[in-house]
RNA sequence: GCUGGCGUGGCGCAAUUGGUAGCGCACCUGUCUUGUAAACAGGCGGUUGUCGGUUCGAGUCCGACCGUCAGCUCCA
């Protein structure tokens, strides 16, 4: 084994050889392939000095910590390009994100497309000047002396050590010492400098393909009391090659966006004469609510549910019972009153489900009991955040409520998570995973002792965990009244929504005074768990669109089967065709338009219709049909009772095809 | 809600420095129709999100509101 290390500055004329007794790889590399180490097992840039004994390992660029590496260096360089154009911006701070980065800036005037394109420009500049990234460890007073003008660097020296993680501070201060990156130009002048942890490579040249991809407002450490900053968010890669197929992933993304393919598809709409955040089902779109809503009916009666109906309003003081009104009547539509009372309409189904089970005397031999509902509710989403289906002011629930005994909670749970893992699978659904919500024990939001949100917390962590699911903290996240797990799922261009839901409840069952009576003949408080399969229904479709491009299996599409004819003498014999599909329950058309055969196919692939069934004088006579399936693929002269099964079997499995 | 952008017939787009809205698809009518992604011809359809303002004159400028897009904040 080698005991050498060579670890050279690149950008300089100089060359830093270090003895030690490791490796022996060869760390720095023309290619620029490797550009920080690992040195007893902590991420350093190539500036750091190494002492004997240290256990050095190489870092790819290509690594994930190389891209981060990466892109956190190129947040550096942008914002040096930002102070070479705007004397007066200040920094706040500028850490990598998946695929990219972002700096935070307070500037007078907002930053147009056209500076963005222009500080590209600089940005090009500053990689072309192979400044160098040289660590440099400072005291708290030096830093304030040095960061003078950088009035939010110097709120994140005073905070060290507070600072939270999440606020994104923490990319430029770690717990320790304090570390300030100089950029160095290639006579040792100081070019710019920042506050910051590191790593970083060892000189910009190091960036080779970055873009500046959009501007925004966002507040100072997340916090809307705060100074609304403006961040400018990049993304960087080792090559162009990737850059340009990062930006094609996006665009081809943007193609299965459900706000567009719902146009597309005729799905739905969102008519501006509704309002805002309110979807109209089309007949197409229709068809995929009808069939969510008839799987997981079916499957709720079968895992020993009962279907329940409620109204869509009710005076104001359920919700003071249920404990909502007070915390969320900014998120609910405002009340309209008749006759001395205030009716709002429901933004949850729960205390109706509660008055279902309060109705008579509880017997513990009823529990679990379990109630289930499509429950229309309203929440009055603050207007930016209103988007497409998958966050509306207007939704269905297909919302359950077990009531259980405090010993039957775990199983319930476990049985509730196994349901919505079905439903998943059986929707094709793949890329998700949970979340575990939980309180935030400084906050008044919350109500319950603590012994009880432990409880809660702990059996829910249990049944998550024996899931063998990736398992995501939202620490927080709570409802007021208990945890929840939920399932979190991405969208086409990489946002997570949440869509499924089970929620432990201890506080409802004693606001309601909920009962039971034991076998002892003591009357006990049941636990109540929430639980939502879909979610909602709407957002589901949503993210259904999405997964599926609008190319649903064939037990989903609105549209299953179309007939062309090859010219319109055969318009009878696929009709009866169709009236075969459609006599065991097929979802079929003919078309019989004036158009053109070739001008059929095509519409049919443009609706993404799974089965074309195509009918010349060759079909007729034989008695057959000709498939052309939705890939391109055909199934020419197939008899039509074969084709009839084909078709019926591949929708009650479920395939996709 | 906040910051910035956008808003032309159902959809996608066009309209020189402000000078009385064009095109394709879809739709309607007619003539067509034989093998796997667009037959041909004619026609209907908008006063340019809404309201107000500037101007001799506004789709083009200004304001408010509505809607929408990106991000932030929020999300029982």
């Amino acid at each position: 084994m080698s005991s050498s290390l060579t670890v050279v500055r690149a950008g300089s004329s100089q060359q830093q050889v270090i003895e030690t007794a490791t490796t022996g790889l060869d760390l720095f590399r023309e290619d620029r392939t490797v550009i920080a180490v690992r040195v007893n097992g902590t991420v350093r840039d190539l500036s750091v000095v190494l002492s004997d004994g240290d256990v050095v390992e190489p870092v790819a660029i290509s690594s994930p910590e190389g891209l981060t590496i990466l892109r956190h260096s190129a947040a550096h360089v942008l914002a040096q390009a930002v102070q070479r154009q705007h004397n007066d911006a200040k920094l706040g701070i500028g850490p990598p994100i998946t695929d990219g980065f972002y700096y935070d800036f307070d500037v007078s005037e907002p930053f147009t497309p056209e500076d963005l394109r222009s500080l590209e420009k600089e940005m090009t500049k500053i990689i072309k000047e192979r400044q160098r990234f040289v660590r440099r460890v400072v005291t708290d007073d030096e830093a304030r002396v040095e960061l003078a003008d950088e009035p939010y660097k110097l709120e994140l020296i005073t905070d060290k050590g507070s600072a939270s993680a999440d606020d994104g501070s923490s990319a430029e201060v770690g717990a320790g010492e304090l570390t300030i990156y100089d950029n160095l130009r290639r006579d040792d002048s100081v070019a710019w400098k920042d506050l910051c942890r590191g790593p970083h490579v060892p000189h910009t040249g190091y960036i080779p393909a970055f873009a500046l991809t959009r501007v925004s407002a966002a507040y100072w450490r997340g916090d809307q009391a705060n100074a609304q900053l403006q961040r400018v968010y990049g993304t960087a890669w080792p090559s162009r090659d990737q850059l340009k197929a990062h930006q094609l992933r996006l665009e081809e993304a943007a193609k299965r966006d459900h706000r567009k393919l719902g146009a597309e598809l005729d799905l739905y709409s969102f008519p501006t004469e509704l309002g805002s955040g309110l979807a109209l089902f089309h007949p197409k779109g229709g068809v995929l609510k009808r069939e969510m809503e008839d799987y997981v009916r079916r499957r709720h009666i079968e895992e020993g549910f009962s279907y329940v109906g409620t109204p869509h309003i009710s005076k104001g003081g359920l919700f003071e019972t249920s404990g909502h009104l007070p915390y969320y009547a900014d998120t609910m539509f405002p009340p309209m009153a008749m006759e001395g009372a205030d009716y709002y309409l429901k933004a949850m189904n729960c205390p109706m489900h509660n008055l279902i089970y309060r109705s008579r005397g509880r017997s513990y031999r009823e529990l679990p009991l379990r109630l289930f509902e499509f429950g229309s509710v309203y929440r009055y989403e603050k207007s930016g955040v209103v988007h497409g289906l998958t966050r509306v002011r207007g939704m269905t629930q297909d919302d359950s409520h077990s009531y259980v005994t405090a010993e039957q909670a775990p199983a319930e749970i476990k049985h509730l998570l196994d349901f919505v893992l079905g439903l998943l699978k059986d929707f094709g659904l793949d890329d998700y995973f949970l979340e575990l919500s939980t309180r935030d024990p400084n906050s008044a939001k919350f109500i319950g002792s603590d012994d009880q949100w432990e409880i809660a917390t702990d059996t829910l962590r249990r049944v998550a965990v024996d899931s063998g699911l990736e398992l995501v903290d939202d620490p927080g996240g709570a409802a007021f009244y208990g945890p929840k797990v939920s399932v979190q799922t991405r969208d086409a261009i990489g946002r997570t929504w949440q869509m499924s839901t089970i929620q432990y409840d201890f506080n409802q069952p004693a606001g309601f005074g909920l009962e039971y009576q034991a076998a002892d003949g003591s009357r006990q408080q049941p636990v109540m768990i929430h639980s939502a399969k879909f979610g909602s229904i709407e957002r589901f479709i949503g993210v259904l669109v999405e997964h599926y491009a609008g190319a649903f299996p064939p037990w989903l599409a609105p549209v299953q089967v179309i007939g062309i004819p090859v010219a319109d003498e055969f318009n009878d014999y696929l009709e009866d065709v169709a009236a075969q599909l459609r006599r065991v329950g097929v979802r079929v058309e003919v078309d019989t338009s004036d158009d053109r055969m070739q001008k059929k196919i095509r519409t049919a692939q443009k609706s993404k219709v799974p089965y074309m069934l195509i009918v010349g004088g060759d079909d007729a006579a034989a008695g057959a049909v000709s498939f052309r399936y939705r890939d391109g693929t055909q199934n020419n002269g197939v008899p039509v009772d074969r084709a009839v099964t084909e078709i019926v079997e591949a929708i009650a499995d479920r395939r996709q095809v």
